[in-house]
Parts: C-alpha cells; structure tokens; sequence
RNA sequence: GGAGAAGUGGCAGAGUGGUCGAAUGCACUGGUCUUGAAAACCAGCGAAGGUAACACUUCCAGGGGUUCGAAUCCCUUCUUCUCCGCCA
C-alpha cells in the first residue's frame, strides 16, 4: 500500500510511473488525495470537538470534588450537545478513512525506472542467458513422462488421496526433493540468511500484511473453521514475523530463509502449462527475505540476484534473466527479475524464481519501521525471493539430465542424495 | 477439553472512576566528573494523526458498552500462566 503523503509529494511522477502498467493512476491518485483532505478536516473538527468536551469533563470532576454540585451538573447538560456532534464526525471520519483504504489498496506500487513498460510476460526483457541447452537423444521426454518411466513421482496417487494438483513423490523422486531442499537451505544460510521454520498456516492479519487480503482472496485455502489460511508462499508467514516492530537501524537488514509447502488454489489455468509439475496446488519452495534500510535495497536486490544465478550455475542448468515489464510485473513489486529454466523436452522457459524489491510498499501495511540516523521512525523496505521452486527445479533436472540410461543427478546434489542416478 | 489467575511503555512493575500517556526501577541517549572506564550525579527518553512550529486528538491485549469523565466498571473475543484431563 502507497503512503499518502508519498502520493500527495509526488503525485505526478507516480502516475507517470504507473503508465507503465498500463493503468492511468492519475485519476485514482488525486482522488486519495482529495479523500484524505476531507479526512484530516473532519479530524480537525472531531479533534477540536474532543478538546471541548474533555475540558468541560475535568472542570466538571472539580466542581464536584468541591461540592459544587449544582453547577456541575448544569455543564453535564452542555455535553450532550457535544456528543452528538462527536458521534457524527467519528462517522464521517470513519468513513472517510474505509473509502481512503479501499482506494489505497486498489493501487499497485510504482515500478522502478527500470521497468520496461509492456503488456505482457511477451515484453518481458531478457537480461542475460547463461548455460548451455543440452543435445538430448532422440527418445528424450518431458517429465511427466519420465516420472513414470522410472516411477517417482506418482500424479494418480495425489489425486486419489487429495485431488489433482497434488502429486506424491516416491522413492528416488522423494530423496531428491528433500535434497534440494537440504541443498537449497545450505546454500541460503552459507550466505548469511537466517534459516526460520515457520507455521504454514495463518491468520487473517498475515494476509492482510503482506497484500494476500483483502484482493487475492481466492488465491489461498481458507480453513473456514478455524478462519486460518494456508500459506501460498513461505513470504507470508516469514515477513509477518516482524508485523508491526519498530527496528534500531543497527539491527538492519535482517536475512532469512526458510523452506514450507505452498498451497496455491490457481484458477483457470489449462494445457500444457499445467501438465506435470508445471503448475501445482501444492508445491515445494526455499525463499529468501530480507528487511534491508532503504539506502541498500537495490543494492540488496542486485545481491539476491547473484545469490540466485550461483545456485543455478552450480546446478548447471540453462538458465535465463528476466526483468519483468510493467504490465507482467506483480502489483507490490517495484522491480522483479525472474528466473527461468529451460526445459529440454518441453521447449520452454519455465519460472523457478522471482526476486523483488517491494520498498515500503508492504512495510507501510505491516507497520514496519526502524529508527533513522536522526531517531525518527521509517518505513523499512522488504525484499524477497525464491531459492528455488522445487517443481520447475525438478521438471528442469529430469529433463536436461536425462540419458537413454537414466537421469543423471547434478553433481552439487549427488552428496544430498546419495545416488548420481536414477534409472 | 475442564477449573482458576492474569494481560499496562524495550523490560520489570505501580496505578481500581476525575488534572494518568500513565509512579518507580532497569535499559537506552546526552552531559558533569575521570588519564580512560566504571560508579555517582544532572537531564532526556513510547507510538500514531495533526501543525510552519506549538496547540490539540488517539492508543494501557482486540472489539463493544456504562458514564459528563474509563488503564480502572460491565459484556465479548484472543493470548499467557497454574492445576486437571487427553495426546505425537
């Protein structure tokens, strides 16, 4: 969520921003400001209102402590006039600040001048590709085919327990997702990221904090009985851990990792793009985060970035780096870059992570600050990414190392697995 | 799940209807003193809205109510602790 005051300082700017998007946010932006104008003079007035009827309060309380009585209660009279009054801005007031929170949440953060602007994932710009594609032999598969040939991963079983979405991972293909995991974790804490493990499961509050709520309701399951949501991304309950804190700028930036199924509803979807692991109800994921001050969040960001590259290069898979356009890029993002894996058999590009800087977008919702240099509080700045997808990861690993023998296991992984192939 | 107790500033802990945003201690910040440090002493020290700056307003777990007036009384939700039960 965009600060007013933010907007109110540069109006212009953020809507020429926001083009990028393709959304013209002038019309939006001046009338939270015009909102929120009316919002601090029915303040005003309640505030004065207020300052009225607490001072006729204390006189009363001392004209009774010294048996005034009387007199005391001839001022009693004069209050009821003064409540009504009140009651009437508090409703104004409160309406003003619902209509304001509303229009607030409706507006996506401003995209970074880096930001191409576009439509589409189309306008994406490719920032670099890195990393061979393999030859494959003629008989190469795609991954779902291949997850059967040498049956680790069972899509049949998940949907007979739970429903499709929902694979079962068997044998080899078990041991090799908890050795990414273990891979991934090691490499995140190796380079200085905290390693959490979190609840999966949370409460409305969270969402709301980092912009699941009100708006991508359906995104998530909800435990209606207990009014619980199960966590789409790691994201959610990592950045939630310090909802509402105010930081000492020394205890800046905060690193942390954690691994956590991700539960994602992900309606409308079909074809080819949901085959396989391709697109998933629940799934697997190592995300980094970090609470950086808001002198080293680019620089934070460029930094994920490398982190991110390493382990693919280490993985040696064909990789690209996207920096998503306007139109593509998440609504509380200012600058994404997202990772893509080839796939082989597939012949495409698919998604295994995406870094962000969010700025102050969701600390302004999460009440998110530390003390400056010169002891004023701040809106700290939140960043995020995966390290890695496990799926997409997998899909990739299958099908760039599969031989007319077997999957062969990326060397980085073979001491986690205990196993350099599977066949 | 049952019974009881409690939730106050970074922490500890007073405050039970009136000038309380809240005593006191610790922590923290600045200063005096010291060769330096410690100790001691002096001063400051919650957040949000609002203002040019003041003023002013709001916040004592969350929500609602009683009252001219609520940290204090009532209702309700949540959380924590103790005892009992159940349990990986």
């Amino acid at each position: 969520m965009l600060q007013i005051a933010a907007i109110r300082e540069h109006k212009d700017a953020y809507a020429t921003a926001l083009k990028k998007r393709n959304l013209d946010a002038l019309p939006m932006l001046e009338e939270a400001i015009s909102i929120d104008e009316q919002r601090r003079s029915i303040q005003a007035q309640l505030d004065e209102t207020r300052a009225k009827s607490n001072s006729l309060s204390k006189e009363i309380g001392m004209l009774f402590k010294s048996g005034k009585g009387a007199e005391a209660n001839e001022l009693k009279a004069q209050t009821k006039e003064l409540k009504v009054k009140e009651e009437e801005l508090k409703n104004a007031s409160n309406e003003a600040i619902e209509k304001l929170q509303t229009l607030l949440y409706n507006i996506p953060n401003i995209p970074q001048d880096s930001v191409p602007a576009g439509n589409s994932d189309e306008d994406n710009e490719v920032v670099s590709q890195h990393g061979d594609i393999p030859q494959l032999h003629e008989n190469a598969q795609p991954h779902w085919e291949l997850v059967k040939k040498y049956d680790i991963i069972d899509f049949e079983l998940g949907t007979k327990i739970t429903g499709a979405g929902f694979p079962v991972y068997k044998n080899k293909g078990a041991r090799l997702q908890r050795a990414l995991i273990n891979y991934f974790l090691d490499k995140n804490t190796a380079a200085g990221y905290t390693e959490m493990q979190v609840p999966h499961l949370v409460n409305e509050a969270s969402g709301y904090g980092t912009g699941q709520l009100p708006d991508k309701e359906g995104q998530m399951y909800h435990v209606g009985i207990d009014d619980l949501y199960l966590i789409p991304t790691a994201e959610v309950p990592i950045t939630n851990l310090y909802r509402g804190d105010l930081l000492e700028a020394k205890d800046l930036p905060i690193a942390m990792t954690g691994y956590t199924p991700c539960f994602r509803r992900e309606a409308g979807s079909y074809g080819s793009d949901v085959r396989g692991l391709n697109r998933l109800h629940q799934f697997d994921k190592v995300e980094i985060l970090r609470i950086e001050h808001p002198d080293h969040s680019d620089a934070a960001l460029d930094a994920m970035v490398v982190h991110v590259k390493n382990i693919l290069e280490e993985l040696q898979l064909p990789y690209r780096i996207l920096r998503l356009c306007g139109g593509d890029l998440g609504f509380t993002s200012t600058l994404t870059y997202d990772f893509e894996v080839y796939s082989t058999a597939q012949e495409k590009w698919l998604e295994v992570s995406s870094v962000s800087n969010f700025k102050t977008f969701q600390s302004n919702r999460l009440k998110l600050r530390f003390r400056n240099s010169e002891g004023k509080t701040e809106l700290a700045h939140t960043l995020n990414g995966s390290s890695l997808a496990l799926p997409r990861i997998l899909a990739g690993i299958l099908e760039n190392y599969q031989t007319e023998n077997g999957i062969r296991i990326p060397d980085a992984l073979v001491p986690y697995c205990g196993f350099d192939t599977i066949d």
